[in-house]
DNA sequence: CATGAATGAGAGTTCATTCAT
DNA sequence: TATGAATGAACTCTCATTCAT
């Protein structure tokens, strides 16, 4: 019985999440301009006037269907020491191929990115918070990069340049490559990706 | 008299330029959906109808502003002989340069690039024409490459994926650093892009 | 018990009535049309399903609204005699004085009226009611008028037309004069409808 | 010919008056609430698009349509000694005549005015605009009241108040009374506007 | 050719009302 | 009985496109 009063509230997040979920996957094929939230309701099987129920505006949504992904994806860019070990190199190693791994699993996540870079005094707000999580990303990972300079397998390069070139290959990954899941790509931009921190040789 | 059609003629392609600029100007910083043929005819100082008298469509004037910055700047990709002489790792840095040049001064056209690529089954056409561009480059690239892998200063990769994901980084790039001039900056995002074809140590 | 469903029917006057006085709160600054039941629902402190147990539409609501205030004015309007006392003199001017503090002081009385009286056909069973209501006045009053007649103290005019005259000046006073509390505003045009009735000379 | 360009001009101003005109309309009966623009490109013929051609929003629409007909009834109450003339009882007799017919003939003029009134806070430009005019009226008309009263055929009352209470029975005069084309209601009403001025005996 | 008035499809948003809890 | 989530009709406003001048 005391669960009653959650299994209410239960059911009103269930149907939010499949609201932001419906709203993430339209935004990121269509963009803002060309989404209707007729559709987004449409895709989340509830009438519009319940997506206004959830969310105020179409802006209001938006903002929430880019800033959940981004929250989703944080933690892989900015605990690398949770989820990476090992030398500098393999744990920038296997921070790249988890990256591309989940931008190959949701490629939404990198569209909805980059319509908002592409657009940063139509989504100030945004923009800003992507600002704000590549310096993250980019405090982050400086001292691992760092300690691989010491150690001499990464270029002796200002590590600020070499993340930022890094998050610029990672969105510069083609969508239609991405979803392409054929596993030898990846690698090989895997590496591609890693050659910007220290000269590889594949073997 | 024989003059006549021919300065009218003249006139009405000036006027159809100014058009098209204002045209890339503004799609490019607004997008599709959010740019008004209004707005498109103030910036080109004509009347609004004056537009249609040039393009039928807002489609087809979209479609026209994209594929003419991108006739700008095939040459930059697809003349590599033309343009670039030296060594392979010499002409590859040229090319870098002169590519990271060109987007720094006509951001426009790797915003619009980027729309498309954004959103392949909106713009199928339009994309159909990149995914060509992208496979021209490629072919033309490539020999350059293979030379270059010959004299053991880049990576044994294939050309096409070298390529690819130099084309990647370029894509990636962020507008706001662009926009930045700071030559430094383009030095190193150079230097980085120039590191996926081979092991380059800065002296 | 038996006192139980007795206390029960209490509390849901109490519930009724104060719904009811945030309508007329509501309805008379906003008008039918500009006032939204989640308004008034917060102005009483009840959700705003609570506002359809006791009044099934928003229309059956403004009806209340505005007939409430009606029948808690009408006896100043209707039991002159009951109310006022002297010659006829005496009594119009109780009455006028009566009619002015009323409005002034429970401004919302005069703008629902108002509102009625502006959309006849939009509101025809409430405009009934206040003509019938007109009416009613000018049958209540017409004696006093026409004994003061006889006393030579007002004019010699159908009484009808004198009442509704009066009512004119009542209904065409400013919601901004008469929120004004100077008292001198008031005398003044309690004197000025006076001279509706006769010749006024104040001393 | 050179009529030509006038002649274009001419149409569109006549456009704009016609949906004006049918705005005043529908405005007058059913308030600005529950007016559609739909009904008013109806009633004017055009498509509401075009409504939009011509005024920016609703909310313009609705100054535009309270203030030109105020505009159009101004001069008769600001132009007092340019239409009336003859002692001060008779400019007054006269200038009451006059407002009564204007508002019997064009009722949308009250009503207008008094959806104003009657939300001060929803419409303060409009408000401002008609305490103005009231202001305006006042000044106007007080020489006249003076001058009656050195006569000693006024009461001697604050002109200020005996233009206002004059003020509020025209506002005060039911539209019912008003459409009812029955002259001799009209003329008692008149007598009894007269009466605020001064003890008038009907012979 | 150039212009901009006319049109109406289509979108976001509001809100009375219903009804399951 | 009280609540507020769900619904969709209805409204304002935008804007590409047409076409008469």
């Amino acid at each position: 019985m005391p669960q009653q009063p959650l299994s209410m509230s239960e059911k009103k997040k269930q149907k939010r999440a499949a609201i932001l979920k419906a709203a993430i996957k339209v935004f990121s094929e269509k963009g803002f301009a060309e989404t209707t939230i007729a559709v987004i309701a449409k895709e989340a099987r509830v009438s519009f006037g319940t997506v206004f129920t959830y969310f105020e505006t179409k802006e209001i949504l938006y903002e929430k269907a880019v800033l959940e992904p981004l929250d989703e994806i944080k933690p892989y860019f900015l605990k690398v020491d949770d989820y990476f070990s090992g030398t500098p190199l393999e744990k920038i190693q296997q921070m790249i191929e988890t990256h591309v791994d989940l931008f190959s699993e949701r490629s939404e996540f990198l569209r909805l990115i980059q319509q908002v870079l592409g657009r940063p005094e139509r989504f100030p707000k945004l923009f800003e918070e992507l600002d704000l999580f590549v310096d993250d990303f980019v405090n982050i990972i400086s001292p691992t990069i760092e300690e691989g300079q010491r150690q001499g397998v990464f270029y002796e390069e200002t590590p600020a340049l070499m993340a930022q070139s890094y998050l610029a290959i990672l969105n510069g990954m083609r969508l239609t490559y991405i979803n392409e899941s054929t596993h030898s790509l990846w690698n090989a931009l895997t590496v591609q990706a890693l050659r910007l921190f220290g000269p590889i040789i594949k073997n």
